[in-house]
DNA sequence: TCTCAATGGAACACGCGTGTTCTAAAATCG
DNA sequence: CGATTTTAGAACACGCGTGTTCCATTGAGA
């Protein structure tokens, strides 16, 4: 027993993840699904999510902090402040664009983005609005493509690719669509 | 009495459209609205709102053929088969970013376009990927932009630019960038 | 003004998701 | 194998949205 409530590895971790995984899958096609759906989808009993989550509401808790991890992993792994900045937000595409469950649900239930942890002004929207604001006065980015405008448009050309993705388009093609697309934008003219 | 179930002037069409309205602006901002939510925002009492749409799923009815409609009608008007196609496009956008209201549900409530009336393949669709085949042959469309990629891309294009407009961006602002941006991506390079 | 359609509000039953408790079975670990 | 943890399932109460009915009131049109 007890190895203390930080690591909680072994079975537990792995119930919890199946159903973190189960939550995210399911809630992403369905927003108003139910917890005996989200349960049945993790193969386990409606009691037990309960005992992971108590309420509602922690479990869309997990959820959240979960997807806010993933999300900043996958921008630490862009090195967005290495390189030229075309080739450093194409990197985050690139990332980013692994992570379709998180990102779809995210756009399935905007209220997620609104909780105290998405606090704006995250690590990650810093670090991206940085590597804009270096393509401005490098000259790589069109200064009339304001960061505001770029920051909302990354994240639907992605939804626009996923979206591409789940009506049978291959995930290389769509991708591709995607990048030459974010290219072309903040290409100057 | 009686001019038929066809025209439905006067008090019942004005009760009808007040009902329609408030559901469409309650339902974008929070998707799991109750009846007596939007009841409440049309300033009508709960009764009557079932008095007009019999069950829920009766007003769901009624808002997916009023958005199909307000669509049509904003396709028409964009007149895509006349003159350069890239102004034709941009006009579309225009038009259709009247249109805030209708677009902003649809993408909070995308199970809309999965009904029967929005069978794939609407007359809207159907002309806007001809005017985009137009231009692939014409030469003002790069090719490499396919034309599932930018029949997905203008409507996550407008969202962008209504998200930045629920931010305080100015609305001729957003558009611009917008319309700009659609501008960039299908120039040949 | 009179008549009738239209409305609002209260009350009710119903279905359903939620959260809880309890018990027996299963899996894990020493 | 034995002890402990973890689990599934049933049962229950509770809250809430829904759909319905009834009745009194308001409003519009002839």
């Amino acid at each position: 027993m007890s190895e203390g409530v930080v690591t909680e590895t072994g079975v537990r971790a792995r119930t919890r993840r199946a159903i973190l995984d189960a939550a995210i899958e399911t809630l992403t096609k369905q927003p108003g699904a139910t917890l005996a759906d989200i349960a049945a989808a993790a193969n386990v009993g409606r009691t037990t999510v309960h005992r992971y989550f108590a309420e509602r509401s922690d479990l869309i808790d997990g959820i959240s902090h979960d997807a806010l991890d993933k999300i900043s992993r996958a921008t630490e792994r862009a090195r967005l402040d290495d390189g030229p900045v075309p080739a450093a937000l194409a990197r985050l595409c690139q990332e980013y664009f692994e992570h379709a469950d998180v990102f779809q649900l995210l756009f399935t239930m905007p209220d997620l983005m609104t909780r105290p942890e998405w606090e704006e002004e995250s690590d990650d929207d810093r670090a991206l609005l940085r590597v804009i604001e270096r393509g401005h006065t490098e000259g790589s980015i069109d200064p009339a493509m304001t960061k505001e405008w770029l920051l909302q448009l990354l994240w639907s050309l992605l939804y626009t690719a996923w979206g591409l993705v789940r009506e049978k388009t291959p995930k290389h093609e769509a991708l591709t669509l995607c990048l030459r697309s974010l290219e072309k934008v903040i290409a100057v003219s």
